[in-house]
DNA sequence: TTTTCATGTTGACATTATAAACATTAATCG
DNA sequence: CGATTAATGTTTATAATGTCAACATGAAAA
């Protein structure tokens, strides 16, 4: 038999942000409240705000955990190709397959969590970018200054697609991975090839 | 004096999505509650399901009026322009402007409202973007297959970048303005230069 | 004018977020 | 080891919300 009736959880905070995760990779943003996190886990509401001091933050946590997931995958996708170009694209294409694979997920992590913290998350995708295209630039494919300008680019690209395509707002002329492909390849062009 | 306690209101609905659209533009997809939008009009919250079958539909509403208006800002940004790579920036331009400039809106705009109607919005940013693609086209700019693609990627483009620099996630490298014009020049290279 | 229909209102109920007070377990210190 | 204390959960209570049902009113149709 296992042990009930731990009145202590032990572990909730943890417990809260797996449930959401979990509510969030099926339903999106809806059932992300505090009641029904609570209830998930079998614990009364009240002992959320032990661990977050309100409902939103509880939610911006579960957005985090999106993202660290979102830059996880990315960074499997990469695995230990060397190839510059290939390392690009495929930072693209992984951020989107994810995009299309988990729209529940995706839309959490962008949520409009007031807050997001933009300093060091570690892993986070945009740190992935920026350490792509500064391998760009050592490369001598884009100039030392156009880093930030390319990491815009390239990062608006693919986070748009993913937007607009999972709103089923973009009706796309073929299929997605053959789109998908064209889409990255055009963004290259733009990056390695566009001077002022 | 002024007319009071006229019982019927007379024209609930636009009032609602006035105040709602007034709302989004000050605080984006906060407050766009029933009850609240209802005290904003002066009526009760119930008088609200008269003309709307519940909450998420008004807020639907709401969204469309957004999404016209940028489509509106977009048209007069146009104006008449005839040279087709200036229509075709301007078009970009304006988007970014505009959500820029009303964040709120925009966010509200392209709220996860599950049933963003793909179809005829008339003037949508989307017809917008097809028929000045459609002239690229007319013009061989670009090849006519490629209608579809580039119009993925322009918007992809506009949209992604409006997202995540309103989210303060991208930390520009040079003032908004130039940012800007880098970002859409560097699109027009890509989607004018592109073979397979 | 009288009937009817569209449009508002009030009251009731379920659900939510959250505050306050209380309970229990775990941790620390003598 | 036992007692005090800090963490962590629970119950109760309050205010706000979305929405149902029943009722009211004013405008349009008969």
């Amino acid at each position: 038999m296992k042990k009930k009736t731990k009145y202590h959880h032990g572990n909730l905070a943890d417990a809260l942000l797996r449930a959401g995760v979990k509510e969030a990779r099926v339903n999106g943003p809806k059932n992300l409240g505090v009641t029904h996190l609570a209830n998930q886990v079998h614990v009364s509401p009240m002992a959320v705000y032990r661990h977050f001091p309100n409902g939103e933050s509880l939610k911006a946590g579960i957005s985090q955990q999106a993202r660290e997931e979102l830059a996880r995958y990315m960074l499997k996708a990469l695995g230990q190709e060397t190839d510059v170009k290939k390392r690009f694209l495929t930072i693209g294409r992984s951020y989107i397959e994810f995009g299309l694979s988990e729209p529940g997920l995706f839309s959490v992590a962008f949520l409009d969590c007031d807050s997001l913290p933009n300093d060091e998350d570690d892993p986070s995708s945009r740190s992935i970018f920026h350490d792509a295209i500064l391998d760009l630039s050592n490369e001598g494919l884009i100039e030392h200054s156009d880093i930030e300008q390319v990491a815009a680019f390239a990062w608006s690209l693919v986070h748009g697609y993913v937007t607009l395509t999972s709103a089923e707002s973009l009706s796309p002329a073929m299929p997605k991975p053959e789109a998908v492909n064209e889409l990255l390849e055009r963004g290259w062009l733009a990056i390695t090839k566009f001077r002022k």
